[in-house]
DNA sequence: GTCTATAGCCCGATAGAC
DNA sequence: GTCTATCGGGCTATAGAC
């Protein structure tokens, strides 16, 4: 994987790399909007003000350019599921920091959320390795943490692989679905107090169904708005 | 809205309905896995064995067809909507059938829930005024059932907007992301008892965060089955 | 590295015979 | 209703000049 990357690498060329970086930049967000099969060479290239030939000089085809936009996205989806277990015996926490960097990932790179999205709706096709390559692993971490927190007498009992799927769901949806979102919601696009709202929801019915202890958790500590 | 069925269906044939019927249901199915765009009308046609020139003797062009494939699937998605309000004093009865409902609808018409979640993640740029039209208003009558039943003491007050929300993403995701999650489950496709799962998880959550009394709900009914 | 030119194919849609 | 033929254009990718 990434021998393109590496080879083009060798020898280091800031414009080279500048065009380069453009070219993935535009790619993921006209590949977001309308899926691989619905975006031209042409329309990216023309988006950063290059022949569709230039391009095909930079990547080698059109899939190898897709697939390294997925690449670059799958990379920080994995690394808020490996934040799981940066807390090794404080479910609450490993749980609101999981929310809220997810929202925060869909607030502010819904792009790159989208994109990711529309190859797995679509069946896969093309990243289907990489994912099962991939995420299969970072699952069945989280699962052994959730697992053992359940033996720790830490939380309850959860089948981790759902409660997984359904952070993933609820999360990625104020992303991928924002159009519809926005609309039943009656303004142009989402705010950040609408994921505050979104935040304060999800963390609620997690830890009430997750914790063993206190009936009504602490309130959600607007985490999503730490970088803004 | 609907001339073109209703111009069609002033002289009934059965010949003439059926093959309609087909390229819907072929145009569903490949509109579901590579986007409007990376679909050609050839491709359609050949999956009911007819040409293309034929099909556009049925349909007046691509966009047509393609929009007349989402507003079925529409209506089907709204009357789930619909269907809380027939419960006005059963929160949590109105609660376990649309969590069930929804994800049966994933269970046995994945496609149907995929062809519009490709529309909406596109930025529904070409379903747009219909979503508004439709959803904003159903959505709008849940949230007022939401509130009611807060008002006379039979559910916590909620964000019914962002909880539906939740609903839509934690049942829909069954069926839109099922490539990945058949592969993180490791299994060639999705079980009835994973869709048990799902519907046991999503109930419990809700209903704790939701319902005033219990601390424990009773167990989900096993409805995801109903129908199998 | 960027250009022009082009191969070879697929696209949506229309015209008109039958 | 279904066919053949075709228009006018877009598509990925390659070749080769500079």
């Amino acid at each position: 994987m990434k021998k393109v990357a590496e080879a083009k690498a060798v020898k280091y060329n800031p414009a080279r790399e500048r065009l380069e970086q453009d070219i993935l930049a535009a790619a993921k967000r006209l590949f977001a909007q309308r899926g691989f099969g619905g975006v031209s060479l042409d329309h990216i290239a023309r988006e950063v003000g290059a022949s569709k030939q230039n391009l095909l000089y930079y990547f080698p085809s059109k899939e190898e350019l897709y697939r390294r936009v997925l690449h670059g996205v799958l990379d920080v989806w994995l690394s808020y599921m490996d934040a799981i277990s940066q807390h090794p015996d404080d479910p609450e926490q490993a749980l609101r920091e999981y929310i809220a960097g997810k929202l925060r990932f869909s607030r502010e790179h819904p792009d790159d959320s989208r994109v990711y999205a529309n190859e797995v709706v679509s069946g896969a096709p093309i990243f289907f390795a990489e994912i099962a390559e991939r995420v299969i692993p970072a699952l069945q971490a989280d699962v052994a943490v959730f697992n053992k927190w359940a033996e720790q007498g830490l939380c309850r009992p959860v089948d981790g692989r759902h409660l997984m799927i359904l952070l993933w769901a609820s999360t990625q949806v104020y992303a991928d679905w924002a159009s519809q979102i926005s609309l039943v919601l009656e303004k142009p696009e989402l705010e950040l107090q609408d994921f505050q709202a979104a935040e304060s929801l999800i963390v609620d019915m997690v830890l009430r169904t997750v914790l063993i202890a206190p009936a009504a958790p602490r309130p959600a500590k607007r985490s999503a708005s730490r970088k803004t």
